[in-house]
DNA sequence: TTAACTGCAAAAGGTTTGCATTGGA
DNA sequence: TCCAATGCAAACCTTTTGCAGTTAA
């Protein structure tokens, strides 16, 4: 993961946050940018991953500047959050969406197809008016591997 | 909600402590009884539950009994917990297994016919090997409401 | 210039832990 | 009796907030 914040992922930024009148700075950017390089991150691990690449003496963004700016990010679209396990969300890039499924033994997460829940989302569409956002739903259970050391146990 | 602690949650919950050399406490059945009875509490809601019904001299359980109680519980596979949104966890009894859908807009919670994952079920467990806990799942969305109040605005 | 943004430090919220005491089996 | 469980208080971890200094536009 050499690619500390390709400029690629500035364009949009740049773009949304202009039509709202806000301002694109250097922490803004970075925050972004290890969101879309972490996948499935926590506040925390994006936190360290950028005190990490600014390296001893570069000044990385505080804390509660990647808090609020993972929050502005979220409003603005380019990056969704869920909430894995008991712990702190992860966030994502918004781009190509895709759905959760963590295995609550080993803690491992797989990335599905969205389209796994298109039967679901019509059904509660149809039934409650609710309109299912596929990009935040995280699935638990168990994986195979913690079903089969759990079956040789006990 | 006027019982307290139905004397009929008692019996599975003393067989299961039993059957692993633990102890019946008051605690414990309190606990798991103001679980069944708010159904989507956080632990917090549950110990203020606790002391609301204790009353004003009456002894409560203390927030960390609540807490370790919660996990025995669960353990003990009594009741199970979700997480809704941002904050804490909800718990609620493990009978009549339902899923939630939590509204992003209004945090309203609705408790669906967890038949709605059956085939994401299946799929998940032909392609993956993966078994899915449908007790611990959480959609999230928009409901009607949030979605027309969204519409007329900006 | 000027208001949005950041960094810092303190506060808040939720959960966990250590330890002496209590109480179920 | 004996050890599991509780209560209490302090610690902990994550997230939020207030404010003065900084910086993009």
């Amino acid at each position: 993961m050499p690619h500390p914040h390709p400029p690629s992922d500035a364009a949009p930024l740049a773009e949304r946050l202009r039509a709202r009148g806000l301002r694109l700075t250097t922490q803004r950017q970075r925050v972004l940018a290890a969101v879309a390089a972490l996948e499935h991150a926590t506040p925390e691990e994006i936190a360290s991953q950028l005190r990490e690449e600014a390296g001893p003496g570069g000044a990385a963004p505080d804390t509660s500047t990647v808090y609020r700016n993972l929050e502005l990010l979220e409003r603005l679209g380019l990056v969704w959050h869920t909430h894995l396990g008991k712990g702190a969300p992860v966030y994502h890039a918004a781009e190509h969406p895709h759905l959760h499924v963590v295995c609550a033994g080993c803690g491992e997460i797989s990335s599905v197809d969205p389209a796994l829940l298109d039967g679901a989302a019509e059904r509660l569409a149809a039934d409650l008016g609710f309109q299912l956002d596929v990009g935040h739903v995280a699935l638990s259970g168990t994986c195979r591997a913690c079903r089969e050391r759990a079956g040789s146990e006990s």
